[in-house]
DNA sequence: AGCACGCCGACT
DNA sequence: GTCGGCGTGCTC
């Protein structure tokens, strides 16, 4: 091998210690450095250290010793932690993770360390104010809190003792123990003066004491016990149980319908191993959806529990952060991201609603927490249970394939019925927003005094373009999306692409009549305003939840039966519980269904089991009735129809024929840049290359693109993707690695790689 | 990603 | 004659 006179002037003196860092830069190797003896000692795996980077200095990971390198060696010029931030286990976990993603380590431990963990740039030095701050466990970064609290100065006695206040106060800290001024007022009323006085006599003394920035320190919560456990919930539980004792990991799923308890079981898992010393982590898909399950949790344990999502300040990410890393915390609960929070003896990971898109991270290191979760469980030993009521159809396919346990919760646990819904054929009446059975119902509901939801999904006044005889959809040829109608230019046109035709007057494919079709909620509150004069109607959209509180308000609003008719997009679909809706209408669930993704099916059935899921009150199941122009499509008749089972098996064999997840692997190519047309002809140069690359390496692989995608998301940067698909994985991967290392954008041109992406359209 | 070097157009 | 455009190449 080539070494150089350098790399042997490295060898020739043993003493000196040679490090391997990642650097947090799009850049695939990792780099070689010599550590000085001064800092041999510190710098150990995990900690961060400034090393010279070409013409700057930058920090880098510390991934390890290495023996030997080829490269001319350069100093570290300094260790910038005190203590490791990560541990060779999780190092590992990363180092997977980069392989898997195809993503620079150096970018994947940045994004996984906390963002108040790294210097902030400029302005007024990030240094920390000196003598106010205690020597810090973590260095760097966010500034660490403190408050100032006083205790009690052993053996200082004083000629006369003091009276009144101050002789309270003193016989307070003669109990021990070290207080706040906050903890004191809140005792002694104000008391500033008194123990100004005791200072100055120097019978108590102050200290900095570091605090942590609890996002829950206003709540109080009330104790809870344990509920009783169904049959089904106990036989998941004694399956957990079994696998946490054994110390194995096993993956779940627990495929428990609404209102099946699975937080329950969950609960009461993870209570039987924090006497073990375990430690537990939650995922939750939306950070909506943690409050309300960190109070269950926060009930039931007295032990540390930290929350992690990007809903808090920098600083309480920091802190939560630094809570876990300490030891301090045995169980955390969090969005995607939080399957990077640093616990140690892992018993157990649960992934709540594993089915949702929002585990997916598309920007940046595009992991997918879920898949993650699988990883770090078996590193860890722990077990993984993936908890929904509508899993994903690959997930339920590994079920049937023996590789993941099914703890099936068939049962609510109020006993109620699971809801059926009707169907409503809308070709017969086109133009009708709300059709006349939809319309009795409501009717019916109202006089009745129950509440009623309108679920219509997205886009404001979108219209597009439907025939009335065959059903079918003006769609983009190069896009495959819906055209939508654009009534000043009397044009419909694609979203995506500059793609857009005439308005026509008969159908292009049979001649039939058409129809503008497509509802906005402002048109559905508008005709329903017409409809029901005296219903109080409110309506839940991106619209009207712009201002700060006015989704709490909207909600509040319906908790408080205020409302009689809600009407809302998407977020209406998951979270929050309304106990009182009684009906529930999907006004068109065409918008879902024609997505042009190969998931659009499992999305809509995902959707209508969930809004069936929400309604009902007491023992009394609730009606669900959808809209449809489709109205025999399989993912409408099952989920309407309750027939779970019936579904997955319908959608695995049509993935079986299309050769779609689980039985292909999908990758995605992404080329972004300012410049449209370069973009264009740069994605489709990169196939062409992808095509050479796989001919060479003779694998079949199938490329679907390259296609244009949404502007409006990337804030005016055009991006083009190319999409692969493989029956075999390794295939897929090696390609993938090859074309990479081959590929060299030109300027101006970003290329992102999306392994198994969740989005296709 | 930065920050160099490098080779061609309009300016004091 | 230089200042500056951003093309491409490297960072232990």
């Amino acid at each position: 091998m080539k070494c150089r006179l350098n790399g042997a002037e490295a060898m020739s003196n043993p003493l000196s210690i040679i490090i391997e860092v990642a650097v947090p830069l799009p850049l695939d190797s990792t780099f070689h450095y010599r550590v000085p003896a001064s800092l041999a000692r510190q710098a150990e795996l995990g900690r961060r250290v400034l090393v010279p980077f070409g013409k700057r200095k930058v920090t880098a990971y510390v991934l390890g010793h290495a023996a030997t390198s080829e490269h001319q060696l350069v100093d570290i010029l300094d260790v910038l932690d005190e203590q490791p931030l990560f541990t060779p286990q999780e190092l590992k976990f990363y180092r997977w993770a980069a392989a898997y993603y195809l993503h620079p380590l150096g970018e994947i431990l940045k994004a996984a360390l906390p963002a108040g963990i790294n210097q902030q740039s400029g302005r007024k030095g990030a240094a920390v104010t000196p003598g106010t701050a205690p020597a810090e466990l973590l260095t760097g970064g966010q500034r660490i809190k403190t408050e100032t609290v006083y205790r009690l100065t052993p053996g200082a006695t004083v000629e006369r003792s003091p009276r009144g206040k101050a002789a309270l106060l003193l016989d307070h800290f003669r109990t021990g123990g070290e207080y706040s001024a906050t903890e004191l007022r809140r005792l002694f009323a104000d008391c500033t003066a008194p123990l100004r006085r005791l200072a100055e006599l120097g019978l108590v003394h102050s200290r900095q004491r570091e605090v942590y920035r609890d996002p829950f320190k206003d709540v109080i919560f009330d104790r809870d016990a344990p509920l009783p456990l169904n049959p089904e919930q106990s036989a998941a539980l004694h399956q957990i149980s079994d696998a946490m004792a054994a110390g194995r990991f096993q993956p779940f799923l627990l495929f428990g319908v609404t209102g099946s308890g699975k937080t329950e079981v969950y609960l009461q898992a993870i209570a039987q191993l924090l006497p073990l010393g375990k430690t537990a982590l939650v995922l939750v898909p939306e950070i909506a959806l943690t409050p309300q399950l960190v109070n269950r949790f926060k009930r039931r344990f007295d032990c540390g529990i930290a929350v992690l999502h990007s809903g808090l300040s920098t600083g309480e990410r920091y802190d939560e952060w630094r809570r876990i890393r300490r030891g301090e915390v045995s169980i955390v609960i969090g969005a995607r991201s939080a399957i990077f929070a640093p616990l140690e003896r892992l018993g157990i990971i649960v992934v709540d609603e594993e089915h949702e898109g929002s585990y997916k991270q598309n920007e940046g290191f595009r992991y997918n927490a879920r898949d993650l979760a699988l990883v770090r469980g078996k590193m860890a030993h722990a077990c993984v249970v993936l908890g929904s009521a509508t899993p994903q159809v690959t997930t339920w396919h590994a079920a049937h394939a023996g590789q993941v346990t099914v703890l099936p919760l068939p049962h609510r646990v109020n006993g109620q019925p699971l809801p059926r819904a009707e169907i409503i054929d809308m070709r017969q009446r086109r133009g009708e927003l709300i059709m006349p059975p939809l319309a009795a119902a409501l009717t019916d509901n109202l006089a009745a005094g129950g509440q009623s939801l309108l679920f219509l999904n997205r886009r404001g006044f979108a219209t597009w373009l439907t025939c009335a005889e065959c059903g079918q959809v003006l769609r983009c040829p190069n896009c495959a999306v819906t055209l939508t109608y654009h009534q000043r230019r009397n044009r419909h046109c694609c979203h995506y692409c500059d793609y857009s035709i005439p308005a026509p007057s008969v159908c292009p494919a049979c001649n039939g009549p058409v129809t503008h079709f497509g509802i906005g909620t402002e048109q559905v509150e508008a005709r329903l305003r017409e409809l029901f004069p005296a219903a109080r109607i409110d309506r839940m959209d991106r619209d009207t939840t712009s201002g700060k509180g006015s989704h709490s308000r909207i909600l509040q609003r319906v908790a408080e039966r205020q409302t009689d008719i809600l009407i809302g997009t998407q977020m209406v679909a998951k979270g929050h519980d309304f106990p009182g809706i009684t009906l529930v209408g999907i006004l068109s669930v065409e918008s879902t269904l024609n997505i042009p993704d190969f998931r659009s099916a499992e999305r809509t059935f995902q959707l209508i089991t969930q809004l069936m899921g929400r309604a009902g009150r007491g023992s009394e199941p609730g009606k669900v009735m959808v809209q449809s122009l489709n109205p025999e499509h399989y993912a409408l008749t099952f989920s309407c129809g309750s027939e779970i089972d019936g579904f997955y098996r319908c959608e695995v064999d049509f993935r079986r024929e299309a050769g779609y997840p689980p039985f292909a692997f999908l990758a995605a190519l992404y080329l972004t840049g300012t410049a449209g047309e370069a973009v264009e002809r740069e994605a489709r140069l990169a196939a062409d290359k992808l095509l050479a690359v796989r001919r060479r390496a003779g694998t079949r692989l199938e490329i679907l693109g390259p296609a244009p995608a949404p502007l409006a998301k990337l804030r005016g940067r055009f991006r083009w993707q190319i999409l692969l698909k493989s029956r075999n994985r390794t295939e897929l991967h090696h390609l993938l690695v090859d074309f990479r290392s081959a590929y060299l954008a030109p300027a101006g041109i970003r290329l992102q790689i999306d392994v198994d992406p969740a989005d296709l359209m």
